[in-house]
DNA sequence: TGGCTGCCCAAACAAGTGCTTGGTAGGCTA
DNA sequence: TAGCCTACCAAGCACTTGTTTGGGCAGCCA
């Protein structure tokens, strides 16, 4: 629906509307979508408010056309690790480090889910939003309990819980990473893998202290 | 400032002004307070908008006073745990502890803070929001740190990146938490905890697989 | 040369926003 | 009874919001 069916060299300069979503998704992202007006957007873009709707519907379909986009290349790498066949923790780790790509890649779009999707999903229009996290939530307890299974992962896990524990702690990571900083994305995801899977407690050194 | 300096019988009926205060914390949790109309509160309490402004200065002062007092009464708790004598690793359960039946007992305030805070700490009125985090960042470095020493913890933690994970992870637990769920508030700490303490790894039983 | 297309401006509109103003009804107290 | 106080209404104001309309201009292709 937001495809381009005209075959195009995607490498040129990149459209006035590609120019105007990327602009558009960096304001969302710091100001949330319904305190970003479209004339911020059209100040950004050195344009009047009103020229935006030569390019686009409305302001819904620019949100629309960023998450969608963004979600689908997303979903695409997602399931190429869950139908592959690396062992559960394996899987985990692939997916962990995919997110933590997406938060440095897409900075913005991330931001944006996180921030506006609760609201955004309220609407039919963004019901494919809930759709995606209903098969995002199968994907990831799927995994865990494969992993409980297989012995990977410990056994009195509370699946359902420890998913909505790492979808929150990794997404919202969005908040404090910054794609041009010091950390990279490999390094949070790799401290992150090492704190989620063995936690932050000394191993074998139990509550006594008294050296 | 806030206060109230007459004596009065607090147990009473609740005054109009926190009734009203209850309703607005409500519909800016739900809907984020930009998102929230002075019309919804005044719907919502069965009123006029402008009457609204009988008993609060504006919109904004209403998120403050919201937010201010939930911050007074957390941070208390906070430094109660903080200069007590508790070990490091107590010292830890007890301020995740402390989070999770702040997201049980004042859901509507935790959950303004985690959508609103970063736009309103933009306006000086909402200075302290940041204030407050610096301090608490703080308090848990400092904690994750002693626990470092103590031998509580992982000697190789980066407890800056720890402590930004934990705060996230806590809090935003806020978006799924349901105070008259099935799980309770301790239960969910207690997972928490053994989660982030001991990590979702099977242990003693190190990659290779082949039993 | 003429028309087409992509991109934009200028101006406005209706709906919605926070907030103000002047007034009123009822209860409490001196 | 008079005066005051609390809690509210009715109406509106100034401003912001997303969106629409009609037109202009540059470049390109035939």
């Amino acid at each position: 629906m937001t495809q381009h069916s005209t075959a195009q060299p995607t490498n040129k300069v990149a459209s006035r509307r590609e120019e105007l979503l990327a602009i558009a998704a960096e304001l969302f992202a710091q100001r949330g979508f319904k305190n970003t007006t479209v004339r911020d957007i059209a100040d950004a873009a050195g344009i009047l408010s009103g020229s935006l709707y030569h390019h686009f519907d409305s302001k819904e379909s620019m949100v629309d056309e960023i998450l969608s986009t963004f979600q689908s290349e997303l979903f695409r790498k997602y399931d190429e690790v869950a139908s592959s066949d690396l062992d559960p923790r394996a899987k985990f780790e692939a997916v962990i480090r995919i997110s933590f790509e997406a938060i440095h890649d897409h900075h913005s779009e991330v931001a944006i889910y996180q921030n506006d999707a609760g609201y955004l999903a309220e609407f039919d229009r963004f019901g494919y939003l809930n759709d995606r996290n209903l098969q995002l939530r199968k994907l990831w307890v799927g995994m865990l309990e494969e992993g409980v299974r297989s012995g990977d992962f410990r056994p009195d896990l509370d699946t359902e819980l420890v998913y909505r524990f790492i979808r929150d702690t990794v997404w919202v990571a969005v908040r404090w990473y910054r794609p041009s900083g010091d950390l990279s994305a490999q390094d949070v995801a790799e401290q992150y893998l090492s704190i989620i899977l063995d936690g932050i407690a000394a191993r074998r050194r139990p509550v006594k202290k008294n050296p």
